[in-house]
DNA sequence: GCCGTTTTCGGCCCGACTGTTTTCAGTCG
């Protein structure tokens, strides 16, 4: 059977219209309609296959639904592949490149025949490129900038590097001369995996000195631009940041408009309109008149909603659920009582198992699991079971000695090939908790590893499924898996899935655990921490936690040690 | 290409910034 093509690819060919018709010149509003559409489609709560009725859908009329209807039979659009043999293939990387749009691409081919990222290279090295109306000295220097920046820093940024780099970039803005509020907007600000630039919004009484300090930022590599509400910099690190200035009469305006996600503001514009008013950075208006603006809260209330957390602004059900009061009560760092997945020096963690507890109280914790591997990790120093029931021995010591915070017994046991167990169950059933995780063989076809798991899962030895992807965020896809096969099993042998905390993993992701939220799953947060300094992992875990719409009560590790520990014995 | 209580044609978001200009075009968000 033909695989059913995904929201995103949906999404992705309707860019590729709209960029090849921008190169096209052709109409803008038509350009416009086809992005629109896909960014509608890119941040819809459910596949496209599921909506029956397509032109309720807003900006999608005849045309458009008719080409999805197309592209869901699997069919290849015709409008499309004609207009792929109008320009060169080669022409629409060249858009993606800071300082090239439509009109300059257009121009190098046509008066330069510049096709590909090769001849643009080509290109800029010549003299003639300055003959051109409008391509001067800079212009051309610029253009040689975004191309190398192009080819080295295709790549997103991990949220917690870029975290670091922003909140310093705060500390050092909030010295500036008669500053206000500095705040985190963009993708940072909804806490997403990975950030494209490093939003930042400012208000004060001197915009002026608010940029003169930005670009004097010792960590500024280089000054894309600089006025007086905006300026842009590449920092060291070759991230972009982005500083805005804004009247604290329309802050909160801008703080939610460069919030975003686009998916959630266009549908918060949509109920603007609806009412007759106009919401945009600059604040809420009816008519001419400024009616809102001075915070969030305030712009969301006059559409008659509560503040959204910005998480949860992804256009997947947010408004609805606003509208109706059933916003979830997110988690919190502060919920967190315990971490339920650390490594000690016993395998391949840095600290003896005392430390990562003295650490954990020092973090305010109750408990803490120590889940040191199994033994077919050979690479990590994975326990057999002698050794494990050594290591259990002196947890066991250790609980005696510690006062008011307790240990738990566990281990991270490996799910092998044929979803048999690294361990045998007399010694599993000795720990305090199970953690099963997959760690080898991540290429198997989907069939083959749904079943490897149900097998693993349904042998009632696991308590959390950690890592339960297996995806490592730039570096390795998730593992396939047929969730809606697993969930049953995990619902019946009662077993919480976890949200891997490590900012390398974030695993499950978001959407992952909003839909097993939805089914009816519990969570455990841990951070996998190999050294003191991952216990503070925590927050990521948090924050991806609040963005899968994940409750307090739904998490394990937030429950009072009493209630944990019934619930881990109940289970044997 | 979409949309409509100003409705089936004629609108559709626009402000900020830079570089190349001598009043503006192109890009970005």
């Amino acid at each position: 059977m033909a695989r059913l093509i995904t929201n995103q690819e949906i999404a992705r060919v309707f860019y590729e219209i709209a960029d090849i018709l921008d190169l096209k010149n052709d109409n803008v509003f038509k350009i416009r309609a086809y992005r629109r559409a896909g960014q509608l489609i890119e941040g819809f709560e459910k596949p496209l296959s599921q909506v029956a009725d397509l032109e309720s859908l807003p900006g999608i009329g005849k045309e458009l639904s008719e080409k999805i209807r197309a592209l869901l039979r699997g069919e290849e659009l015709e409008t499309l592949k004609n207009l792929r043999k109008e320009v060169a293939p080669g022409l629409l990387a060249l858009l993606r490149i800071r300082g090239m749009g439509p009109k300059r691409v257009r121009t190098l081919n046509e008066k330069l025949g510049v096709k590909d990222l090769n001849s643009f290279c080509r290109a800029l090295g010549e003299g003639e490129i300055l003959n051109l109306a409008g391509f001067g000295p800079k212009l051309v220097d610029d253009l040689k900038k975004g191309l190398s920046e192009f080819q080295e820093y295709s790549k997103r940024t991990r949220l917690d590097l870029a975290k670091t780099q922003a909140e310093a970039l705060v500390e050092y803005l909030k010295e500036a001369k008669g500053v206000g509020r500095v705040e985190v907007a963009g993708s940072l600000r909804r806490r997403l995996e990975t950030i494209g630039d490093i939003d930042l919004l400012v208000t004060g009484k001197d915009p002026k000195a608010v940029m003169e300090r930005l670009v004097n930022y010792p960590k500024v590599r280089e000054i894309l631009s600089k006025g007086n509400t905006k300026s842009s910099v590449v920092l060291e690190s070759g991230v972009q940041a982005d500083v805005r200035f804004f009247e604290p009469k329309t802050f909160g305006a801008g703080l939610q408009y460069f919030t975003g996600s686009k998916a959630h503001n266009i549908a918060i514009r949509t109920i603007a309109k609806q009412k007759g008013l106009k919401i945009s950075e600059y604040g809420v208006f009816r008519g001419e008149k400024l009616i809102a603006g001075r915070t969030e809260e305030e712009v969301y209330q006059t559409l008659d909603l509560p503040y959204i957390p910005p998480e949860l602004r992804e256009d997947r059900g947010e408004i609805q659920a606003g509208r109706e009061d059933k916003l979830p009560e997110l988690i919190g760092l502060k919920d967190i009582r315990g971490d339920l997945q650390v490594h000690s020096e016993w395998t391949d963690g840095a600290s003896p198992i005392l430390e990562m507890a003295e650490q954990a109280k020092k973090l305010g914790y109750e408990y803490l699991a120590i889940t040191d591997h199994s033994k077919s990790q050979r690479q990590t120093g994975g326990l057999d079971e002698k050794e494990l029931r050594k290591e259990f021995q002196e947890i066991d010591r250790l609980n005696q000695k510690l006062k008011g915070f307790r240990i738990f017994k566990g281990v991270e046991l490996d799910i092998l090939k044929d979803g048999s167990l690294d361990l045998p169950e007399r010694i599993l059933k000795t720990a305090d908790l199970v953690l099963g995780s997959v760690h080898s063989h991540f290429n198997l076809p989907k069939p083959d590893q749904t079943r490897r798991l149900l097998k693993a899962l349904g042998s009632g030895m696991i308590q959390i499924f950690s890592h339960p992807t297996g995806r490592l965020i730039g570096e390795r896809e998730p593992i396939m898996i047929d969730w809606s096969r697993l969930v049953p099993v995990l619902l019946e042998k009662k077993i919480a899935v976890e949200i891997n905390a490590s900012p390398h993993r974030l695993d499950a992701n978001g959407d992952l655990a909003k839909y097993l939220k939805d089914q009816g799953v519990i969570f455990s947060l841990g951070t996998d921490a190999h050294t003191l300094g991952g216990l503070k992992d925590m927050e990521y875990g948090v924050f991806t936690a609040r963005r899968g719409w994940v409750e307090a009560e739904e998490v394990i590790n937030t429950w009072p040690l009493n209630k944990l520990e019934n619930w881990l014995r109940n289970r044997r």
